[in-house]
DNA sequence: ATAATAACGATAACCATTACTAATAAAGGA
DNA sequence: TCCTTTATTAGTAATGGTTATCGTTATTAT
């Protein structure tokens, strides 16, 4: 691809990334753009999608259950995954960059970067389970 | 599944897994299963790792690409994965739970754990590299 | 040995993602 | 404004990894 284009269904994917705390699939992102543009195809969907992670308009996040998931917010941040809702979190705190040198006193080559998450229980999902066993 | 019976696939996947430092996909542990078990079906080879997986016999590694790899090495260690070759490889360094804690002040909810793992370049993909600029 | 049932091999089904293709629409000149 | 070029699209087919089905086989306990 030479250069991009204007495109409608692009830009209205970026938009909803953008306005989104929901860290949406592929297809939850197709379900909603399909609100304002009830044709547009869910190949268009990924291609744009992959396309914008490309330019670093949005991220990609690999999740352990095997699917992906999409974050319109670039900044650097971790994720939470709520094991109970399966809801993905934002974390905003102090970048790990330290433990790359823990792991690179421990391996031989060249670390560049990590990627790493949280589980346990969302803050409403902890509250539930302990309603649950208030009985 | 109430109880399980021997199957001489099971043990052969089981052996294989804890004699390879491949972290190997469902893909490949079938072909060197098959070395030995000619017949064996594909379908019997992603049962008994989602099994050994349940009874904590093997781990399951969700790569960044999309693809599972196991890993019969249930040892709590981590990961770094080569961005050129594309191989997996352990690395034995302090765990590092303190992440936990501080993740855990800056979220509303139960931290149970985290996964992480690093990416970079391995020891001889770091060499080539450097050698191809070295002419 | 026999009965009960977990596990098997073979194959079909599934589902998320990617590839293909003819039609459409955006951008840059004459 | 009207072409020309070409990125993008909608629709659909194909792909690939994984799971489900089912009749048969193998293991375990009685």
């Amino acid at each position: 691809m030479a250069q991009h284009k204007f495109s409608r269904q692009r830009e209205a994917i970026k938009d909803y990334l953008m306005s989104t705390k929901e860290h949406p699939t592929a297809e939850t992102v197709y379900e909603n753009i399909r609100l304002f543009i009830p044709n547009i195809s869910l190949g268009t969907v990924y291609r744009n999608l992959a396309l914008l992670v490309e330019t670093g308009e949005a991220v990609k996040i690999p999740c352990s259950d095997g699917s992906e998931r999409f974050d319109g917010d670039t900044t650097p941040h971790y994720h939470f995954m709520c094991e109970r809702c399966k809801k993905i979190f934002d974390i905003n705190m102090p970048d790990l960059t330290l433990i790359n040198e823990v792991a690179a006193r421990n391996f031989d080559g060249i670390i560049r970067g990590h990627s790493a998450y949280f589980y346990g229980l969302c803050a409403s999902c902890s509250k539930e389970e302990s309603d649950s066993f208030a009985f």
